[in-house]
DNA sequence: GCCAACGTTGGC
DNA sequence: GCCAACGTTGGC
């Protein structure tokens, strides 16, 4: 089993909007973001949900992988505001997970986890990083939750 | 709202 | 293949 970190803007989706219900993480346009999601999430996986861009960015709380890879549909559809012309069912030019939600985590701010030694090493808290799905070592998860 | 950093696009 | 222009991300 594998640990990860997906970034979400919570006005837009947040950990309270997944612990109402399961949910199709759609929406990566990213080509590094994509190709975790396709090769490597697995069922199973547990997956760190960070709020971004909001008023305090940080480690909300905990998901799991229900679902892995799939092509993700609202790149199929023109009424969606994800909706690539380029991307077809027999060529799909980007993938989906769905997860449920495992628990909240009491905020863990941005600085804090940039503070954190142990975490050094996560695109997270290098300046400049815009990765929206990477991975997350077992060290870091542990380093993480230490937080908590 | 600002702006630095990054990824993508498109002309050549 | 280069690289300037542009759009987006995302912290502050």
């Amino acid at each position: 089993m594998a640990y990860w970190l997906f970034k979400t803007e919570p006005d837009t989706f947040s950990i309270d909007d997944l612990a109402r219900a399961n949910t199709i993480w759609e929406g990566v346009r990213n080509y590094q973001a994509r190709n975790f999601l396709r090769d490597q999430v697995q069922e199973g996986d547990e997956v760190f949900i960070y709020h971004s861009s909001c008023k305090q960015v940080g480690i909300a709380g905990i998901g799991r992988v229900v679902r892995a890879g799939f092509p993700d549909p609202f790149a199929f559809d023109p009424d969606s505001g994800y909706f690539d012309a380029k991307s077809n069912p027999d060529q799909p030019s980007w993938y989906a997970v769905e997860l449920a939600f495992e628990r909240r985590l009491p905020l863990l701010p941005l600085a804090a986890l940039k503070a954190n030694p142990a975490l050094a090493g996560m695109p997270l808290v290098q300046k400049g990083s815009r990765l929206s799905v990477m991975p997350v070592t077992p060290a870091q998860w542990r380093a993480i939750l230490a937080m908590a």
